[in-house]
DNA sequence: CGGTATTTTGAATGCTATCAAATAGCGTGG
DNA sequence: CCACGCTATTTGATAGCATTCAAAATACCG
């Protein structure tokens, strides 16, 4: 039987409200229905809604719209210990489709379970909406990106906030991280094209800020990288103000 | 004394849900302390939390980051009807600042009175979470425009999404509304330069398309503008599903 | 009525897209 | 084990949209 602590989930709730057993028995008791999809599949479409969430156990996954013209723009990528479809099944409203990047693996969440874990224990509630309200600060971050920095500070930026998502989960530290994003996931994400997307990397490259090469992503210059693009990684590692 | 019902945010509100007469007078009761302000003020700086929150009873805001370059990014604007720093009262986290854009008057709205109302009536609780989530699908659906669009598209589809906002609260209607903000409003909004965006509006102009001067937004064809852009307002006018 | 903020227009530069094609990587089947 | 086909990466040349710099015209405010 896998060790508790060690989901990705409870990794990163546990880094912002401290965890009893108890709190991490419950967390437990959401991870039965496991389910394994292979890469490219559609986990939730664009308008349907339902009231099933998923949590992210092992895999990459992004979350996108799709405009008429056929382009399309990923709104954020998911990792493990991450929420899907949490706020569209509360709320009955899906405004966005959700696709395996990679091969995942997920454990389904009746809403129903979820709000009894809430009604139970105040404190995981509490890291749950923490975890939500950080994603969407992640949303909020990403359109500053996109709307006022240029290519490379976006790949930039991009780069070292997915390395702290990814160390706060134990799957990446400052020297870097696996990887498994094409250059058009990156493009889809960055408002740019798959080329111009190969040209910023190059140049990051020769500058010897960070690599990008054959599924992993190492930062050359971790320091010079965050100077540049003014990386504050204060929104994402959240030293629980709320519970201790 | 002022009729419950016409307050912006009981428009608001009662577009998601049918609201009783009780309901609204726990929703007047959220509105004493009320404050006026100037415009070109901060309410609330990045970085800063308090318990404090405010419902927006007249005038404008808008929401925004500033980058360490002197730029700045526009997240949202807020019309009267809406809550400012909703999420960062509750959770003690502001990611970004909030200034007025023209005078305006707000009513302040302490924490625990309101989770006090959610209490005492889910209908409310669910409308106020119902519109704060339809406040983040628009920061989605502004990232895509973003992310994808061209500076005539933004521009036409920022316009339409602001029209439907204010169509909401008894604002404007499809011929168009009156409109505050600046080309440096706009621009800083779209990612766009102040310059450009003066083309652009020329564009629209020419094309026949909508009219931009003096304050007044008139959608000169509004069909076409919501062709050109693909504009479906429905993620903003829920028909109420959960609560009737 | 002067002063400031906003809007408007022009010319030149530059970043990113587009179009095209070559190279490399990877899984599959012969 | 190699050939094949597909996907992903890389590079070059050209076009275009949006920015930058500069300045004039207009609107707004006390």
């Amino acid at each position: 039987m896998t060790v508790i602590e060690d989901t990705p989930l409870a990794k990163k709730l546990g880094a912002f409200v401290a965890l009893s057993t108890s709190d991490l028995s419950l967390l437990s008791g959401l991870h039965r229905r496991r389910k394994a999809l292979v890469a490219g599949r559609d986990l939730v479409h664009q308008g349907q809604s339902d009231q099933i969430a998923y949590i992210l156990a092992a895999g990459w996954v992004c979350s996108y719209k799709i405009l008429p013209d056929g382009s399309r723009q990923i709104v954020d990528f998911q990792i493990p210990g991450d929420f899907l479809g949490l706020r569209s099944a509360l709320l009955h409203t899906s405004d966005r489709s959700i696709e395996s990047v990679t091969d995942i693996e997920v454990s389904e969440v009746l809403v129903r379970d979820l709000l009894n874990v809430f009604a139970q224990n105040l404190r995981l509630a509490t890291a749950v909406l923490w975890a939500a309200s950080r994603d969407e600060a992640m949303v909020v971050e990403h359109l500053v990106n996109i709307g006022r920095r240029s290519a490379v500070e976006r790949m930039a930026h991009f780069l070292l906030e997915l390395g702290s998502r990814l160390t706060l989960v134990g799957m990446g530290d400052k020297s870097g991280y696996t990887c498994p994003l094409t250059q058009y996931h990156l493009a889809d994400a960055l408002g740019l094209t798959a080329v111009h997307v190969n040209r910023v990397l190059r140049q990051l490259r020769e500058n010897g800020l960070l690599t990008f090469r054959n599924g992993v992503v190492t930062f050359d210059n971790y320091q010079g990288l965050a100077t540049l693009v003014d990386f504050d990684p204060t929104y994402l590692d959240q030293t629980g103000p709320l519970l201790k």
